[in-house]
DNA sequence: CTCTATGCAAAAACTTTGCAGGGAT
DNA sequence: ATCCCTGCAAAGTTTTTGCATAGAG
């Protein structure tokens, strides 16, 4: 049994969706490697439910992003990563490597905005050059 | 004749790019509308090409992006859209129409960011209302 | 027991590729 | 005249859908 495996359970159910095997290993695949794309979490999960359907995976990805359980980070040039929702941050993707980075949201920001704008959500992403590929 | 025929054909050749009708095109297009997305550029190009293929669109956008002429804008739950690149800047999505604007860049950003990674980029996407949906 | 989730297969949507002819320089 | 670009068709990739069965609550 996954060490988290209550605790993925209590998400889904709070959110009236049934805890599946298939629903858990994907919560854990994203808690461990922090962001996956598709493909990752799918081959990932193969390992463990040698015949999970690409559907399903599709299907639950969409599902959960729904309940608001994990959300879609779109990197520039590739493709979409997920990540579980957690404590509000910002990203850092290596422009070598591709990784990408959890990191502390910014203090503040000073910008201005046009009359009438309110925004309600600020999504910053950073890109450089991460500690591994100096 | 476009009215910025001449700039436009200035930027194909400075990248050492053929001027075509239909490259100068969706840069007029692109100038126009702000931010694009594949689908609304080639509904927009056929009304002038009647016969353009999807492809040349596709093929062209990535010749574009590859040239630094134009650059793709990744907004969470639809389709990349883009746009002229310009002096930098930063974006404002609204979560009721799914209009995108430009807005200044912050003057500055407060963050504090673990050893040793170095950004060279920031992107800043807010999200919220616009005047419009008020 | 009921109703949702899964797996499979097929379809739909999206994007790229190869090639022959046309057009820009 | 050369080489890049276009349009078309086909192939490749990604994502969604429909349906029968399995499994969670």
């Amino acid at each position: 049994m996954e060490k988290r495996y209550v605790e993925y359970t209590n998400m889904l159910k709070e959110k009236e969706l049934k805890s599946t095997p298939q629903r858990v290993a994907m919560l854990g695949i994203l808690e461990q490697k922090g962001h996956a794309d598709i493909e990752d979490i799918y081959s990932e999960i193969k390992k463990e439910f040698v015949s999970i359907s690409l559907a399903t995976v599709y299907k639950n990805i969409n599902t959960l992003l729904e309940a608001g359980i994990i959300q879609e980070i779109k990197v520039p040039h590739k493709k979409s990563k997920f990540e579980l929702k957690k404590h509000k941050h910002s990203h850092f993707v290596c422009e070598k490597c591709g990784n990408v980075y959890d990191v502390e949201q910014p203090k503040s920001i000073d910008i201005e905005l046009p009359e009438g704008f309110k925004p309600k959500e600020t999504s910053l992403m950073l890109s450089g050059i991460c500690p591994k590929c100096h």
